[in-house]
Order: C-alpha cells, then sequence, then structure tokens
RNA sequence: GGGCGAUUAGCGUAGUGGUAGCGCAGCUCCUUUACACGGAGUAGGUCGGAGGUUCGAAUCCUUCAUCGCCCACCA
C-alpha cells in the first residue's frame, strides 16, 4: 500500500467502501447458509417515515443496530438486518397536503382522493430515497435486496389478511362510541395518540335552578362552558347529603339562550363517579363531548347532543350565539351569555390536563364517532412474557428460555406489564386517505330479501340459507364468491337497525373487489392506523403468510433496538401481533435507547434549533466520528446529551488510529507474522495483556449492550495503553541496532493492530477497513475470514491458558511495567517542579530498589528525556537535590544550584501533612481490633502493604526536608 | 394521584461494601519526525440533605428535597 496520508480523510474512503461492500452483496443474507454451526442472527430496523429525513434519534438507533448487526457477521453468524420504511399515514398525508396548497392553492378535496393518493405516491418517489441514502451514509449494513415499505402491494395483502381475520374472531368490531378526535387532521387517534399536557384556564361557576322548586340555585363548576348547550344532565354524588333529595328533580340548563324554559330541562342524576370534594359537588354531563359524561350518560339512559362539527366549530345546536364559531371563541362567548343571563357565579383561574393531538398539537375533542376497533389479541400470552435483564455484570446474559424474551433495560418490563395491564380496545379506523383502506364493503337492503343485493338468484338463496342458520346476535359469518372467479370473501350478514339486514364482505381479491362495486357495495372510506401495519413488521417484512425461507431462518429475530417512547405503539403491539399470528415472540431481546436531547437536556426540536443534521456533521468529520462520538455518550439506559465535541472526539479518534497504523507502516515494510515469544521484553508482554482484558471486557460490554462501555473500553486500551506508553516504548528499540527485537515488537504491533482493527470494526466500519486493507493485514486471512473484508473477520478471542503460557503472560509483567510508567509520571513531575522544559535533556540518577534489565533502562531513559541516565544503586545525593520515591526505586533530578529551599520546604511540608493524615487513617483502621478480626485477610494484607508504602515515602521526604535545613 | 429514573469535580458520566475514576473544558510546559485532530504534567469532589445498618457506605436501609419521564376520565 501507498504511505498513509498525515490525517485520515474519511471523505476519500466511505462511499468507496460502501460500494464496495453493496457490491460484493456482503450485507445480503442467505437463508440457505444457517445451519448448526452457522446460526441466524436477525433484526428488523424500525422503518422510518418514508418521507424523513434522519436526525440524531435515527443516529443513535441505527449505529447500535449496525454495531449488533456487524459484530454477529464477525462472530460467524449468518445476519439479517433487515430495512425498509413506513408510510406513516398522518404525517405523510398532512406533509403533502400542505404541498399541494403551497404549490397549487388546492386542498385534498379538490383533487379527489384517487388523484391525492397518487399524488402522495409521487411524493413518496421523489422523497423515499431521502432516508435509506442517510443510512447508508452512516454505514448501516441492511440487507437493501430485501428492503421493504409497509405500503408495498404484497404488505397490503398481509394487513388486509390481518384484518379480516381478527374480524373473522370477532376482535374487530364496528362501533359508535367516544373517541379522540383531532380537528385539525379530522381523524379519530388512538389513546397513545393523546398526549396530556397541563393547561392554564379558567375555572367557571355557574347557576342553575332546579324546576321543581323555584329559587332553589345549584352552582356547577366546569372549564368548558361552551359544550353546555350539549349537556342532557347534571350529576350528583348519591351518597353526598347536600343533593341526595334532588335526584329525579330537573334543572334549566341555561343555553341556548333562545329555547324555552321546557326545552331546556334536564334532569338531575345520582352517580358514584361524581367527587363531591371537588367543585360544588355537582357536575354537568355532556355525554356526546367527554368521556366520563359518556360513561355517566350511558348509566342513565341520557341522549347525547353533538353540538360540534368535525373541524370543531359549534353547530346548529349549540344554539344561534355560538353556532359557527370555533370552540375556543365559543368558550368566551358561552361566558359572556352566561353573564348576561346572570349565572355566571365566578371565574377563576386554574390548571388543569388537556389531551392533545400529538401530531397537530392540538388540544382533541372528545366526540361520538362510529370506528373500528380492536380488541387486542393474545393479551395473556404477552403479558409476563418479559424475563429480567441480566442482572449480573460480569456474567454474559444467557440465552433467554423459550417463549421469554428480555428487555434492557429490564425497567421498561414494568411500564409495559402496566400497560398492558390496563389496555382499551384500539381505535383502528383512520379519516384519512394514505394508508391501508379497510377492506370492508357493506350493502344494506330491506328485510332480508337477499335478491337485492344485485346477485344471481342461487347466490341469493346461498345467503338466505346461510343467514338462516342463525341470524339472532351477531350475525352470521360465511364466505362466498361474488366474482365467479372461484376467489371468495367472506361474508358477515347481520341485522341492522330498523329491519334491515346488513351484508359485509371482506376480501383481498381483486377480482372480489371490482365485483363488490358492480353490485353497489361500498367500501368503507376509512383507513388504518399506521401502526396497524408496523405491528406486523417483523414477519409480513419475511414474506409471511407464505412460509418463506427467511421465516424459517430468521424469526423469531434476534434484537430489536427502539425508542422507549413507541413501547405501546409498537413494540408491545408487535409481541402481541407474534403471538397471535405465528405464535411466536417476534423478538428475543429489546433494546430501549436513550432519547437524544441537546447539551442543555432539551429535547430535540425544529423550532428550537437544537437538531443538528447528521449528514452536515458526516460531511466534517467523518461517518465513524458520528458513531463513535454518539456510542460513547450514550449511557446505558439514560438519555444522550449531544454535543458536537463528542462527534470532534470522535474525529480525533479516528485520526489517532490512523496515525498509529502510520507510525507502524513507517518502520519498515512486510507485515510481521511470527512472535518469538523468547525475544518478548516485559513492555511486549504489558500490551498482550492489556489486549487481552479489553477482549474480556468487550465481551461483557456487548453481553450487557453497554455501548458507551465498549467505546470507553476501546478507547483507554488504544490510546492510553497502546499509544501513549507501548509505542512510546517501542521508540527505545527503533532507534537501536538490534534487528531482531525490532523485528519482534513489529510483530507484536501488527498482532495488536489487526486485532484492535476488528474489535474496532463495528463501531469504525470505514476506517477499519481501510487499514485493513492498506496495513495487509487482510492478505494474511482466508478470503471468508477476513480476506476479502474485515467485516468477515473474526471477531479477536481473549487468550487461552496455551497461549498465555507460549508467550509466558504472567501478570507479574503487569505490575513491573506499571510500576516503571509510575517512576516516569514521578519524574516527569519532577522536570515540572524544576521547570526544565520537556524537550531539553536533562540528568536523572536513579538508585534503584532492585536490579533492572536493559529494557528498563533504555525505556525510562527515553521517556523521561534523561541525558544521562545514571543509575546507580549507591548514589549519594547532595543535599537539597529534586527527588521522588516509587516502588521501582528513588529518582533523582541533580541540578546546578538553583534549588528555592524555602519553596521546596513548604512544598515537601505540605506534601508531608497529606501523607501523614493517609498514615492516621491507615493506622486507625488496623488499631481497631474489630478491622483486623472481621476483615478478609486480603483486605487486611492490601491495608498493611499501604501503610508501609506511605511510612516509606514520608522517611523519604523527611530525609529531603532535612537535607534542605541542613544546606 | 400512582409508577419509574436521576442527583458524584465547571459540564457530561463510571463506579452493587475496602485508597472516588474517566472524558471535555481549565492551567503550565512542549512544534523532541505517527498524530497540535498531538504529547507531557497539573489543579479541581465532605459522592443532593438528614438519620440508620456495618470494623468500614458513593454503594445497603429509612426519610426528606430537587429535577426529569411515563401512566391516570376530578368537571
Amino acid at each position: 500500500m501507498s504511505e498513509l496520508s498525515k490525517a485520515y480523510e474519511p471523505q476519500s474512503v466511505e462511499d468507496k467502501w460502501y460500494d464496495f461492500w453493496v457490491k460484493q452483496g456482503c450485507f445480503t443474507a442467505d437463508p440457505a447458509r444457517v445451519s448448526s454451526s452457522r446460526p441466524a442472527y436477525s433484526i428488523v430496523i424500525p422503518p422510518p417515515n418514508v418521507t424523513g429525513v434522519l436526525h440524531m434519534g435515527h443516529v443513535l438507533n441505527n449505529t447500535i443496530q449496525d454495531i449488533l448487526a456487524r459484530k454477529a457477521r464477525m462472530d460467524g453468524k449468518e445476519v439479517l438486518w433487515l430495512p425498509g420504511t413506513d408510510h406513516a399515514g398522518i404525517a405523510t398525508e398532512r406533509q403533502v397536503e400542505k404541498a399541494v396548497g403551497k404549490e397549487e392553492h388546492k386542498s385534498k378535496h379538490d383533487l379527489g382522493r384517487e388523484e391525492f393518493i397518487k399524488r402522495v405516491w409521487t411524493w413518496k418517489e421523489k422523497h423515499g430515497g431521502i432516508i435509506i441514502s442517510q443510512l447508508k451514509k452512516l454505514g448501516c449494513s441492511c440487507d437493501w435486496t430485501r428492503e421493504r415499505f409497509t405500503m408495498d402491494p404484497d404488505y397490503v395483502a398481509c394487513v388486509t389478511k390481518v384484518f379480516i381475520e381478527l374480524y373473522k374472531k370477532g376482535l374487530i368490531y364496528r362501533g359508535k362510541r367516544m373517541v379522540n378526535w383531532c380537528p385539525v387532521s379530522q381523524t379519530a387517534l388512538s389513546d397513545e395518540e393523546v398526549e396530556m399536557r397541563p393547561q392554564k384556564g379558567i375555572l367557571y361557576h355557574f347557576k342553575v335552578e332546579v324546576a321543581e322548586m323555584p329559587g332553589t340555585w345549584l352552582s356547577i363548576a366546569t372549564t368548558r362552558p361552551e359544550t353546555i348547550p350539549g349537556d342532557t344532565a347534571v350529576a350528583v354524588n348519591p351518597r353526598d347529603a347536600r343533593y341526595a333529595q334532588l335526584i329525579g328533580k330537573h334543572v334549566v340548563r341555561p343555553l341556548p339562550a333562545e329555547l324555552a324554559r321546557e326545552q331546556k330541562l334536564i334532569p338531575i342524576v345520582g352517580d358514584e363517579a361524581v367527587d363531591f370534594e371537588f367543585g360544588t359537588g355537582v357536575l354537568k354531563v355532556t355525554p356526546a363531548h367527554d368521556m366520563a359524561d359518556f360513561a355517566i350518560g350511558e348509566r342513565h339512559n341520557l341522549p347525547r347532543i353533538d353540538i360540534m362539527n368535525p373541524d370543531a366549530t359549534m353547530n346548529d345546536l349549540a344554539g344561534a350565539d355560538l353556532k359557527g364559531l370555533e370552540r375556543f371563541r365559543a368558550r368566551k362567548v358561552a361566558v359572556e351569555k352566561l353573564e348576561e343571563l346572570g349565572a355566571l357565579l365566578e371565574a377563576k383561574p386554574y390548571e388543569n390536563n388537556v389531551g392533545f393531538s400529538q401530531r397537530a398539537g392540538v388540544p382533541i375533542e372528545p366526540r361520538l364517532s362510529e370506528q373500528w376497533f380492536l380488541k387486542y389479541p393474545s393479551v395473556a400470552k404477552s403479558k409476563a412474557c418479559v424475563a429480567g435483564s441480566s442482572g449480573s455484570a460480569s456474567v454474559p446474559s444467557p440465552a433467554p428460555s423459550a417463549g421469554k424474551m428480555r428487555f434492557h433495560p429490564e425497567r421498561w418490563a414494568k411500564v409495559y406489564d402496566h400497560w398492558l395491564a390496563n389496555i382499551q380496545d384500539w381505535c383502528i379506523s383512520r379519516q384519512l386517505w394514505w394508508g391501508h383502506r379497510i377492506p370492508v364493503w357493506s350493502k344494506r337492503i330491506p328485510g332480508n330479501d337477499f335478491t337485492k343485493l344485485g346477485i344471481n338468484e342461487a347466490d341469493a338463496a346461498h345467503f338466505a340459507n346461510e343467514f338462516g342458520k342463525n341470524s339472532s346476535e351477531g350475525g352470521v359469518h360465511f364466505a362466498h364468491s361474488f366474482s365467479a372467479s372461484g376467489e371468495t370473501s367472506d361474508c358477515h350478514v347481520f341485522v341492522a337497525k330498523e329491519g334491515t339486514t346488513e351484508i359485509r364482505a371482506l376480501t383481498t381479491s381483486l377480482k372480489e373487489k371490482a365485483s363488490l362495486d358492480g353490485l353497489g357495495f361500498t367500501q368503507d372510506p376509512d383507513v388504518l392506523d399506521t401502526w396497524f401495519s408496523s405491528w406486523l413488521w417483523p414477519f409480513a417484512t419475511m414474506g409471511w403468510p407464505v412460509k418463506t425461507p427467511e421465516l424459517n431462518a430468521f424469526y423469531p429475530t434476534s434484537d430489536l433496538v427502539s425508542g422507549p417512547d413507541i413501547i405501546f405503539f409498537w413494540v408491545a403491539r408487535m409481541i402481541m401481533a407474534g403471538y397471535e399470528f405465528m405464535g411466536d415472540l417476534p423478538f428475543r431481546n429489546v433494546y430501549f435507547t436513550g432519547i437524544v436531547r441537546d447539551k442543555q437536556g432539551r429535547k430535540m426540536s425544529k423550532q428550537l434549533g437544537n437538531s443538528p443534521d447528521p449528514l452536515d456533521l458526516i460531511a466534517k468529520y467523518g461517518a465513524d466520528a458520528i458513531r463513535f462520538g454518539t456510542m460513547r455518550s450514550a449511557p446505558l439506559g439514560q438519555d444522550v446529551l449531544f454535543d458536537e465535541k463528542d462527534v470532534e472526539l470522535g474525529r480525533n479518534f479516528c485520526n489517532k488510529l490512523w496515525n498509529a497504523c502510520r507510525f507502524r507502516q513507517l518502520q519498515g515494510g512486510e507485515t510481521q507474522g511470527e512472535i518469538n515469544a523468547s525475544k518478548l521484553r516485559s513492555d511486549d508482554k504489558w500490551i498482550l495483556l492489556k489486549l487481552h482484558q479489553a477482549i474480556k471486557d468487550l465481551n461483557v460490554a456487548f453481553a450487557e449492550y453497554n455501548f458507551s462501555e465498549a467505546t470507553a473500553i476501546l478507547y483507554r486500551f488504544f490510546w492510553n495503553e497502546y499509544c501513549d506508553w507501548y509505542v512510546e516504548t517501542t521508540k527505545a528499540l527503533f532507534s537501536g541496532d538490534d534487528a531482531s527485537k525490532k523485528a519482534n515488537a513489529l510483530a507484536v504491533m501488527d498482532f495488536v493492530l489487526s486485532h484492535t482493527l476488528r474489535l474496532f470494526h463495528p463501531f469504525l466500519p470505514f476506517i477499519t477497513e481501510e487499514l485493513w486493507h492498506g496495513m495487509g493485514y487482510a492478505e494474511d486471512m482466508p478470503g471468508e475470514q477476513g480476506g476479502r473484508s474485515i467485516l468477515f473477520a473474526p471477531w479477536p478471542k481473549s487468550f487461552d491458558s496455551d497461549t498465555r503460557d507460549h508467550y509466558a503472560l504472567d501478570d507479574c509483567y503487569l505490575d513491573h511495567v506499571n510500576a516503571r510508567f509510575e517512576l516516569i509520571t514521578q519524574g516527569r513531575d519532577l522536570r515540572r517542579q524544576a521547570r526544565v522544559a520537556s524537550n531539553k535533556k536533562v540528568r536523572f540518577v536513579l538508585k534503584p530498589s532492585r536490579d533492572l534489565p536493559p529494557n528498563d533502562i533504555e525505556v525510562m531513559k527515553l521517556l523521561l528525556n534523561a541525558d544521562p541516565f545514571e543509575v546507580n544503586a549507591d548514589y549519594e545525593p547532595p543535599k537539597g537535590v529534586l527527588s521522588t520515591k516509587a516502588e521501582m526505586g528513588e529518582l533523582y533530578l541533580p541540578l546546578e544550584g538553583l534549588i528555592d529551599a524555602v519553596a521546596e520546604t513548604a512544598r515537601h511540608k505540605k506534601e508531608l501533612e497529606e501523607i501523614q493524615s493517609e498514615i492516621i487513617k491507615v493506622e486507625q483502621k488496623l488499631a481497631n481490633p474489630n478491622f483486623v478480626n472481621k476483615v478478609p485477610p486480603a483486605v487486611l494484607a492490601e491495608h498493611r502493604q499501604r501503610l508501609e508504602d506511605w511510612q516509606g515515602k514520608r522517611a523519604h521526604i523527611q530525609k529531603l526536608l532535612d537535607g534542605l535545613s541542613d544546606a
């Protein structure tokens, strides 16, 4: 390879290698290769919104997935990381609506449904690839040959099939119920899409007269006076002595003002739900506009007056004064009206929680509406299917037992269980156009005269016959072909209102659909909640309901990486769908990331402008840098405070890695294969032992999904241990002329670097691949074991005992080399005290505490920048010399005169005080009989050693002090 | 109202009973040929408060405080 440039330039290598990987099919999974010796590893990507752009949350989430996938490849697994995008109903529809409005000044209604959907597809084609290309820039090793979209034809068929199955099981039903209505999007929302926000408002008190007792007034508190026209009762608690006797009587509702008194009479009902502590203890009941009131209305059979339009303006029933007004404007007018009527008693500031549409950011309107609902399936199985995460820090988590999965961090299991224990039926219909259209065609006929269906006589007779089997309650299900194509629809026939019969036909067949349209059946106009397609993602993307090789090999998936914010929307629902349709969990492990915030802890948002564009960061620092920086600053289970500094650090780290390889390269050509065990210096053994330890620590971090810990281990090993110490010691050899020793050190370097590159690869895919080839390490490996790409190089193993014996890697070398480094650090501090510039050679004298091999002397000389460096066991230091004592000996920095005796004395005295206080601490412990008797022997010995060390230091300083006072 | 999490140096974070660590920022010195996207050294913490258990507590227990998140139909 040509000589490496002085600094790493990511721009020149990233695209090159990404193209290489894709062209070589490195990311493509082959189900046929899965075997007992080559286990499968799979992840499905949380599909980003198809028209979305990459943000820091994606970077965090997908970097983790990529690390897992790349690590699994190096572990010799057959890896499928299945990518794709989500059609994101509301978000995309609004985006396109806005664009159409801006460019053509048209609404979606102006265009019509069919034309609008065409526009969405055009939009999707134009913008849909953006986020995918961004993921590629980040280095994601997804199997792009299997990219999926939640609106792909086979995916649509899959969603439809699921709908029909659940419908037939009676789990999906249509009903007129209170739903969360978003007046902006003009659609129903699920409970999960509603976000409670505290709102500053006003609590109004107004009075109503009891009709049967003129002159008796009740006072009622409300935050929503504009809904008074919709009130159909007032409720009190039957146990409330103040009001119980009024139950059954009536009050006069003040609005709409123009109605006659008798038209405004509403009953007083008794209901336990009324809290008599709150407000006045009298509750206005508006069954059509409040969830709780709806329930009260059901219990007391109250009429429901819907006084609003879908866009939350008031309708005719709200009365002449409010009609046509927007709801908050109507509130003001209603208050004015009450005031005019003399009914308003007080208005005081009040803060309460109001449900907001998460997406549109406006208060939702509880609204009575006909929608499709799902009773969640497989709830019982989904409960308690989460096993605890590995509790022990040092033991890798074992494979979960069958039917169990693990959450990381474990605490999310509680959140999941709690949600599952309290779920209500899921409102799955949305009044949108972009999405999976509900596959239900319906037609209503008078009586049960099936000839009115427009079908032939035989079919009509068939219907009548089937219907006759059970026309009583929920109706009857049977299959029927409307298209004479042999394909069938699932029919559901039941008695609807007013002596009519309703026929619903559910089908996935295009021919059936056409026939149904021809027969005057109408398809339900609504589409399904986007999550109703996402919850099938793990198996729908693998070809279900066909039993594909992918499903055989890769389902259940191994890991899921998700943000905790979609634990209910997505994760929990996927678990239920997995059980219901696959009979098994969709994944074995779920890793929940934190939320990415800015460095002040604020959520990233467009408004605040605190959300950096990851692509800018990649352009500026490189993809590896943003990956490493993000991982390094993302602590396990906590939010991530993003700071560009972290990316900068990632870039610096890559540059360090680059230059460490460059240094190796500059020392001489050939890759050195064989390490000669007999020629290893203590430093060589030290770095090999450190490498061994780093691999072990790294494996633990991986088992715990602790990626910030993993990067910290890599950082420490490579920068602090390899670069700062080991490489520096080799310079003592390289300046010498012992060729065989030099070659051996190069062999150690090659060994360490080739291992290090592999350890780094999941985190830094690009630079490691570049260096893997550039340094020639690829050539040393078989093709599919790293020869072609570092992607498939085996993950390094920590050393077994044979290897340790062969290289004589005894832990005593750690102690020995550490002791030498300690002495060097202290010696460098002496230079600082003496104000000797670090580039200036200066004389040091070492009075060693034991015999030292020549390598130690050479290394110390070099790293202290000492010249001369004298080793003299009998050294008699002159008075007042700068000195330090360490385990390996006493080090002196003798300078010609110029010692500030006063300053030195003061410094030593301070030092002595500190040492003294440490000695007292240890002595006190050792003097305590409880301590000596109860403590484990190792701890006791360690304390005694510590005391000895401190005492030695004290004696040394004392000697120096004595010398100074003599001088 | 319930639940969960956090509180350790200026900032960010590690640390599950035995001498409080790391990174960034700071300060000092160094362009000594792998790297100034660097090297060397250094300062900075009574581990949120108060009790308790223990020979010994950042760590275990109790309690309080502050911050954050999630869940919840008090009008």
